[in-house]
DNA sequence: CATGAATGAGAATTCATTCAT
DNA sequence: TATGAATGAATTCTCATTCAT
């Protein structure tokens, strides 16, 4: 059972070699740039290798998708510690700007991108995705149980802060060149105070 | 004369052909998708004929932006009639929701999509796109003047409320799979309708 | 037959615009930057009129071969003139060698270049090629006769000749990237004199 | 080690194959007719293949040109025997001539042919070809002080010496059809005869 | 498990040439 | 005579993928 293991583990290894190399690939070059090629050029393997651990390219990419939101759903369960619901909010809407704008790429995977998608289709590998969601949910109930935002379906109330905040970084990734550059961020913050705070003063 | 304006108008079909063909490529698959040689084969032209109607691929896309650019600004500018302001900006917003919903490619063009845009830097073929813009910022100003907004510095409450549609859109057409297709229109118009309606009942 | 006279001479003229510039844009952009579609442009004749005056591309070049040969057969007439064969001589190799450099792209056409050659064949095509020859036999055998050069068949001393002015310019024009530039006349020159003067004071 | 030495040797005759078929076309046609496609349909292999063995197109041109010029030195080399400076140069001349004459394409990618040389700029890769040019001017210089040529900068009348053979060659090759094909030798050998006698018999 | 070699399909683009009008 | 539209064949190059070894 030692080999075993020691196979399964080395194989996972070159498993995360790939993965590690093609997201760095797409983080530093863009999608059109991540080239089975370069990825096995980068992790000094030959490209055929690659379909050893992996059915084809867009396998990798999905993969990728999982793990950005992975990575996502971690850098967002920080704000639950604060206790004050509006607070709360405020703060996950803020981590989830500051992520979505500091990894634009990822952000770009997870919510804008077209092309792994066919395969999300498969709900069970949608779960990590769904897990953040429920997560925004809550912190919307809370703060409508503590009357801190208006009364609503929830669904509706989360799908509202969500396209909020999404439409504000989406904005800022695909269209920032319309903007001067020092004035972005206080577009940014501007516009998430503007709208939070003219609801929650209620 | 006759048959000057008989070739003119077979000429700009033509030319007329290629766009809605590469349209349609572009909302089949994207834009990796629309490739000259499909575009002819669509047609049923040879690939070289395309070159006498546009300098290369980049201009096909490029105008297929412009014409998006003019139709979205026709569309947006019919709500202008409504006298109050805060009815105008609502209707604003659902126009805008809208043309986004119906026209889901050319929406991507003009606001997702990123490859095209090396050009549209230059700032006269940007033109349009601004005059919607600045639309908003009236519409906007006129609100917040009339006291139905919250005062605010104009440029921050345009992109909030820009945002605002642009995320709601976006969820929808890059990730309506999400959601059950049938209460789509139901979290849309919810959204827009708790958001709205907590800010401009003031 | 005026009016056939007329016809006759627009036609003339036509194709007069279409070599001249061929023959502008073969030396401005080399051989092969002269393409139909640029030539049609320049004369701002549609590119299937070419073909009313010419069977095809090659035969412009070969029509601009012939044309480069008068313009070389004249430029070297001049030196006829001079009455003593030696100096006679040396006056010719210097003006073969002043127009090769100074109309490379002619002289490339002329006797360098392979392209238009296939119809070379045709021996009465190549007549006023055979000219310039002649001249340069007739100058040796007045040289030999007048004890200037050494005795020998006249064929093999004017190929002799030729070769060396011929070399000189060849190697300049195609490989002048090997020497300095600043460097380049004092070779020409030297080489020639260097030879000529060897030979000639005998 | 058998093995690995056997696929060496396997994947170096791939890449002659390709070299072999790139040269075969440039003889038959030109440049122009060395097109991937052609090798690869020679060589009957797929047009990808060969960005396997060469970066693009312009390399397999300049390995051709390369190859040329070690050929062209080795063939050089062998006259450096000789001790009588007259003599030896008289070899050398003849045997560049001989090299040109049985070599063309050789030939003509190295002194004639203006494609690949974008490269040959750098010099290092330009070191065989000056090798050659320094065996000339050796030769020349032991003639000079030999007392068997007359005095003369050493640049110069290498120049002299270099255009000479070179204008003789050149005009064989690129415009040998101008004579009796039986003719040639003897006007080769007769005009190479011809200038060198009447300068070293002095 | 890993690879090197090979491939086939496909990409954008260019051009000489034809032909109905 | 002239043209505008169209084409077909060609060009270089890239890539995901396969497979014998």
């Amino acid at each position: 059972m030692g080999i075993t293991e020691r196979k399964d583990r080395e194989k996972q290894e070159v498993r995360k070699l790939i993965l590690d190399e093609a997201m760095k690939l797409f983080l530093e070059e863009g999608y059109k740039n991540v080239t089975l090629r370069k990825i096995a050029e980068g992790i000094e393997y030959s490209a055929g290798t690659i379909y050893l651990y992996f059915k084809d390219k867009d396998e990798i990419l999905f993969t990728l998708q999982t793990m950005a939101f992975e990575k996502f759903h971690t850098a967002q369960n920080a704000v639950q510690q604060i206790e004050d619901p509006g607070e709360r909010l405020m703060a996950h809407g803020k981590a989830y700007m500051k992520f979505a704008l500091e990894n634009r790429e990822y952000y770009d995977l997870m919510f804008i991108m077209a092309e792994p998608l066919n395969k999300i289709c498969y709900p069970q590998e949608w779960t990590t995705g769904l897990n953040s969601y429920n997560l925004l949910k809550k912190n919307i109930k809370d703060c409508i149980d503590a009357g801190v935002l208006p009364e609503a379906d929830i669904e509706v109330a989360a799908f509202a802060f969500w396209s909020f905040v999404h439409g504000i970084v989406t904005l800022v990734i695909k269209r920032g060149m319309m903007f001067p550059p020092e004035y972005i961020d206080y577009l940014v913050d501007g516009a998430f105070g503007y709208l939070t705070r003219t609801i929650a003063t209620k």
